[in-house]
DNA sequence: CACTAATCAACAACGGTTGCAAACAAGCAA
DNA sequence: TTGCTTGTTTGCAACCGTTGTTGATTAGTG
């Protein structure tokens, strides 16, 4: 995604507004790389902006994917992340916390052999590496002893194998 | 996954009793290569148990999967599908019905070097092709043509991943 | 300043999935 | 065959993530 100062220009540009709640979104994505979830961004702007409501949230998250600026993907992580990291990658999925790391390795073209037999038109290529993070590797049984360091912009808030509502 | 035959006797083997229901599941599993949603399962079921429960086919399902006999996948197609072809394969997903189908090739063992960076241990690689099936391809501009109820998971007639085979 | 988009709030609703308690039936033994 | 035990099934409510609604209020923007 373009930064927040770029953002809003475009959003200017198309005649939407610039509101504190949306620059504030726009600067948590920007600073992130843990993919965060709609509930992740939620949390990290109501710091800034307690009063944000979460449809704002989702709302402006569902435009700015619609733009094209980020990306929402879906890792079977239970809800929606977001990526700003717009470019050709590919992910790392922990099993056990559920974050993501971006994977910009350039793979070989994979030949899909069946596309043809089957009339398939492939448009993307995904690749979904499922392990285990250091933390929760280290935990070795995965459970609560992985303390996240690494969520640089976001808050191990959903763990898949670990729900335990504290919302 | 084994024949419902097979699973007839290890579900004995392991005290677990051989209900109707079951049966059912099992016969509809193993005669599908189509992924079929939890819905599509219930549904095709239904024809025969028309009492049958959408619980108990969950249920059943979920056992399955615990015991390795058929993997849940979730390709963001809204809802898990399940897979009775277990072994190590690909998936190629229509964006438009949402249809699945496997892709046995072989790829190559795809490096991960970031995975090292992060201390990241990959158990699984899974690559998922994103596009159009034929029908979706064909009929997909504003035609509206590929209706497809990806619930169906049976329509043998109509499925285009379905050249053959299927019960 | 006025116009209008954006936000908020407080829901309800949705689809997919699961928890629960009660009714039920498979399997086994007598 | 009958009876019993225990796993199963069922129906329904609840859950979660997400979206919709409506109306009132706020506040960007020209």
């Amino acid at each position: 995604m373009r930064s927040p100062e770029e953002l809003t220009q475009v959003f200017r540009a198309l005649g939407l507004k610039i509101t504190p709640q949306r620059q504030a979104i726009f600067r948590v994505l920007h600073g992130s790389t843990v993919h965060p979830t709609a509930e992740a961004v939620f949390d990290i702007v109501r710091e800034e902006i307690p009063a944000i409501s979460l449809r704002t949230v989702y709302q402006t998250l569902n435009d700015l994917a619609a733009m094209g600026e980020i990306h929402a993907v879906d890792l079977g992580t239970g809800s929606a992340r977001f990526d700003p990291h717009t470019g050709h990658h590919h992910h790392l999925v922990c099993e056990v916390c559920g974050r993501v790391h971006d994977v910009d390795v350039e793979l070989p073209g994979v030949p899909v052999p069946d596309a043809d037999a089957f009339g398939f038109t492939v448009t993307t290529t995904e690749i979904v590496f499922r392990g285990r993070c250091r933390d929760c590797a280290a935990a070795g049984d995965g459970a609560g002893g992985a303390d996240v360091d690494d969520r640089s912009a976001t808050r191990p808030e959903h763990d898949p194998f670990q729900e335990a509502s504290s919302a």
